[in-house]
DNA sequence: AACTCGGGGCG
DNA sequence: CGCCCAGAGTT
């Protein structure tokens, strides 16, 4: 670890060099027009864990269909997953929802403006309420995230392990070192700096403006930073499923709120033993989550009796959908997947 | 402090 | 195939 014997030294040109560089290379990106809480708030919550070019299109589509606080806050559930479908991490959708009703009740509809009141809301943490407050309200809050767990590692060379659960507060006191005072643009140019220059993998140092700066490249190092211990191993978990349909139309019901998928919708997981007659095919398919392997069973059930369908129906509390209406409703991916094909067929 | 939660892209 | 991405909530 680096000993900061030399805690006088000014670091503060770094921040500077960032921020120079930012004002000629920052990304051309539709939240970067504005400052707009609501818009910001929104578009750190889509690339939350997710890379600008997949969460894109539904940052647009999101902010197209809810362009306000209000109508995010008098639409459905439903249909705020509906706009998160394919996103991933659906927790984010159902807490952004909340969160504009909090800022209808608690707030009378005005986004707050203070980093603590801001912190209150679903689904914000640290990071989102620094960026937030920083970038639309003049905050003085490091906005410490992926980006700033390597290129501080790196600029450094420190060893910290950024799995460790102090890494938030040990990088957020490292960044205090080079923050200006301009902390909303250091905060962007953060981002983009880690997204553009201090990638991941092959970095490209010759082009960062603070390569002189960097003792992990004065070292030939920055692929040994950041450390990171703790690797979490994918579990491998089973599903089973029957898709029911007839005339046109196919079973479903919505998830719990308690386990992946939250509240997306799914097919049956069991059938009555006079519905097995009508089993045409099983399909097996394989599914890979950061988390988890997935290994999905989907027996093609096509009914062909009308009293065995409206018997299975009023038995259980199963949904039924059109093939035609179900891209209204927000699907797992590999279910999402099944559908398409399906309706090939 | 550790665990959980998606999906996509890249080397 | 492992790692990472504008992290946060739960236990």
């Amino acid at each position: 670890m680096l000993e900061r014997d030399n805690k006088s030294s000014d670091f503060l040109h770094i921040g500077n060099k960032l921020l120079n560089w930012y004002g000629k290379n920052a990304r051309d990106l539709p939240f970067r027009q504005t400052k707009d809480p609501y818009k910001i708030w929104i578009c750190e919550i889509v690339f939350q864990q997710t890379r600008i070019s997949q969460g894109l299109n539904h940052y647009n589509n999101f902010i197209k269909r809810f362009p306000d606080v209000k109508t995010l806050a008098d639409a459905e559930e439903n249909e705020v997953l509906l706009y998160w479908k394919g996103l991933g991490y659906y927790s984010r959708a159902i807490n952004i929802h909340k969160a504009s009703q909090q800022i209808m009740n608690d707030y009378h509809g005005v986004f707050p403006a203070d980093y603590e009141e801001i912190l209150k809301l679903k689904g914000v943490g640290k990071y989102t309420a620094a960026a937030v407050s920083s970038i639309c309200f003049g905050g003085r809050m490091p906005a410490v995230d992926g980006n700033f767990y390597r290129v501080l590692s790196r600029i450094f060379a420190d060893d910290f392990d950024i799995s460790s659960s102090r890494a938030f507060s040990y990088f957020s006191q490292l960044a205090g070192l080079v923050m200006p005072e301009n902390v909303g643009d250091f905060n962007q140019a953060m981002m983009d700096l880690g997204s553009e220059i201090c990638k991941p993998k092959n970095p490209l140092c010759g082009e960062c403006p603070v390569n002189d700066d960097c003792l992990a490249f004065s070292l030939d190092k920055t692929s040994d930073y950041p450390v990171k211990t703790k690797k979490v191993k994918a579990q491998d978990l089973a599903l089973k499923y029957y898709f029911v349909h007839r005339n046109g139309q196919f079973l479903i019901r919505q998830r719990k709120d308690d386990f992946i998928w939250k509240k997306l919708f799914e097919f049956p997981d069991t059938i009555s033993e006079d519905m097995e007659l009508f089993i045409r095919n099983v399909k097996t398919i394989t599914h890979k989550l950061t988390h988890k392997n997935l290994t999905i069973e989907i027996s093609n059930v096509e009914m062909d009796s009308e009293a065995v369908w409206d018997r299975f129906i009023a038995q259980n509390h199963y949904l039924i959908t059109d093939f035609e209406d179900s891209h209204d409703k927000s699907f797992p991916k590999p279910l999402e997947n099944y559908i398409q094909n399906a309706l090939k067929d």
